[in-house]
DNA sequence: TTGTAGGCGTTATCAC
DNA sequence: GTGATAACGCCTACAA
């Protein structure tokens, strides 16, 4: 046990031959004598040879490493859409690390730096809340690194994007409201510093218009975070109101479920009283009761999708393509919170 | 914009002196005259000067970089332990890269070469469910690469370990049960290959023993995943006995979910027909109805101890302790899936 | 089929 | 205070 490991020129002094050739024989390079090869891994092996990516990254200029920004891991659609990334990328040849930015401009800058420093391979990132320089993202360009943003983009950066159409889920949840006969809907936004907040605000207001029904900005709760903290407290203002609501859409699950769980404590009933709408389908929506309608937004496909996208441009370098978008589907799934169970 | 980024050598070209005065100015060396560091500073921004990591770690023999291989990150004790390890790592100037293994021994063996061959400074991991052949983490000891394993550790490995009594936990949650009036007490347990569903199985044992109830091999069911299939699937199998549980401890709290959901669909009253214990405090046991009595384990801070436990066997090195455990608290919450709200 | 030599970009050690 | 030089470990043109 040496205190350092064995490398390559080690190996080749102990089997008398050069680096070159054991560089070679240990990736199976055509070139190399059958025996060569054998006796040159079997000692690798014996030896307890470790590669040293760091070494053969400088010389190579490729790491194989991917790198995913993403707000917080602990929600459900971002631990699927890494998921979705991680898939891909592993059955290519990379391997992802993850940076969290917990919606912080200055850790997503950094995180951003650590990542061109370290010479990633390709980025894939969903811009925290914070965000609305992007300096960071356009210095990237000129370092040659792809880019792949998902789900909260930028409409001032060109760059490949995957996304879902929020303004048209949104619409269809708030047209599904007012077929079910809600008249006074309300909705709790996101930071609309995050396109797909304003763009979920949008469809709302598209689908009262739509239905024939007044837009009410006392119905509309501007949230930032949609933690379940903010989702109560919008919920218990609006079930102080004089007028209240008879429907709602929220920007996300999280949220959704605080005014449901807020509803019983004050005895409403859903969707009797009030009819609620959720965003993302995640795992809570089926086992809160009244199960959750909610749009399915397909996290994990995004993630896959993103990935091929990123690794094409790796790969690729399709001079004329300067840079992609893909909308992913999504759907609304009705359940029991606007549609009671017979 | 040239097509290749500019290095030291080039801002050394530019400026008129050698490379080491570069190196040195951007790193605030304080053998540096004042104007050279700010003139050398000044370019290096003007030229967009990015420094290359990869080749920084090679010469430094250091990588500021701390792999983590979780089983899967959309768990959310896994995802709340990757925060707990974050925030430290970052404080301390480290990076961390994730790894999901979805419990699969050959993605764990991957994952820990893909991190020798990286020179991460040091792992932190969570043993896959399917592990029971730790020589990629042997391999690893005479790396000097330091390691952590926290919750799901290996008792035939000397490492650095964070974890917490789960035996402890599972005897607190079980005599509960049994303080509550429980007589027939069932247990959902995870895969036993995990020392940790090996723990809490021995700790429903004597607990019931504690007090005086036998045990029926017929009201243990062994699961692998505990996820909510499967769950389901031994709630229904439950549900059918002639002579049924009136008390049940789960290895998780997404079995215990899947348990509640069922006797609601089978009409069966928690915890009237039957009282239900979790682990893990996950936000979902707050939501469902009846709330879910269960083990707060403390992810965030597990992640943490982990964290400042790798960073300090990274920094100190202190030759004299081969490895150290550290047992975080754990509590049982008590709510309404085993006490009904008055 | 194998060897030689140079360089990837940075930093540590000497020297001046 | 600054420069020259070598080395981290690997890969690859070129030569033999």
């Amino acid at each position: 046990m040496g205190n350092t490991r064995i490398t390559m020129k080690g190996l080749a002094k102990i089997l008398g031959v050069s680096t070159s050739t054991v560089s070679r024989a240990l990736k199976d390079h055509h070139s190399i004598g059958e025996e060569t090869r054998e006796k040159i891994k079997k000692t690798a092996l014996k030896l307890g040879y470790i590669p040293n990516s760091v070494a053969s990254n400088l010389r190579r200029r490729k790491t194989n490493h991917i790198g995913v920004i993403v707000p917080r891991i602990d929600r459900y659609f971002h631990s699927s859409s890494i998921s979705g990334i991680e898939e891909v990328a592993n059955e290519a040849g990379y391997y992802v690390s993850i940076f969290q930015t917990k919606d912080s401009y200055i850790k997503e800058v950094e995180s951003v730096e650590i990542l061109m420093s370290n010479k990633a391979d390709g980025i894939i990132a969903c811009l925290a809340l914070e965000t609305s320089d992007i300096d960071h993202y356009k210095q990237l360009a000129n370092t040659k690194i792809p880019l792949v943003l998902f789900d909260r983009v930028c409409n001032d950066l060109e760059s490949n994007k995957v996304l879902i159409n929020d303004y048209d889920a949104a619409f269809k949840a708030c047209d599904h409201l007012a077929k079910i006969g809600c008249k006074r809907i309300a909705h709790i936004a996101g930071n609309l510093n995050s396109s797909i907040f304003k763009a979920r605000l949008e469809g709302y207001k598209a689908a009262l218009i739509a239905n024939n029904l007044t837009i009410n900005e006392d119905f509309i709760f501007y949230g930032n975070i949609l933690s379940e903290e903010e989702g109560r407290h919008f919920a218990n203002a609006l079930f102080d109101m004089n007028t209240k609501p008879d429907g709602i859409f929220c920007a996300n699950d999280i949220t959704a479920v605080s005014v449901i769980q807020t509803a019983r404590e004050r005895k409403f009933s859903v969707p009797q009283d009030i009819a609620v709408v959720g965003f993302s389908n995640t795992p809570i929506s089926k086992i809160i009761q009244p199960s959750l309608t909610t749009i399915e937004d397909h996290a994990f496909e995004m993630g896959q999708a993103s990935a091929r996208l990123l690794i094409k441009q790796i790969e690729d370098n399709d001079q004329n393509i300067v840079s992609e978008t893909l909308i992913i589907r999504n759907e609304l799934i009705i359940r029991e919170s606007t549609v009671p169970a017979e």
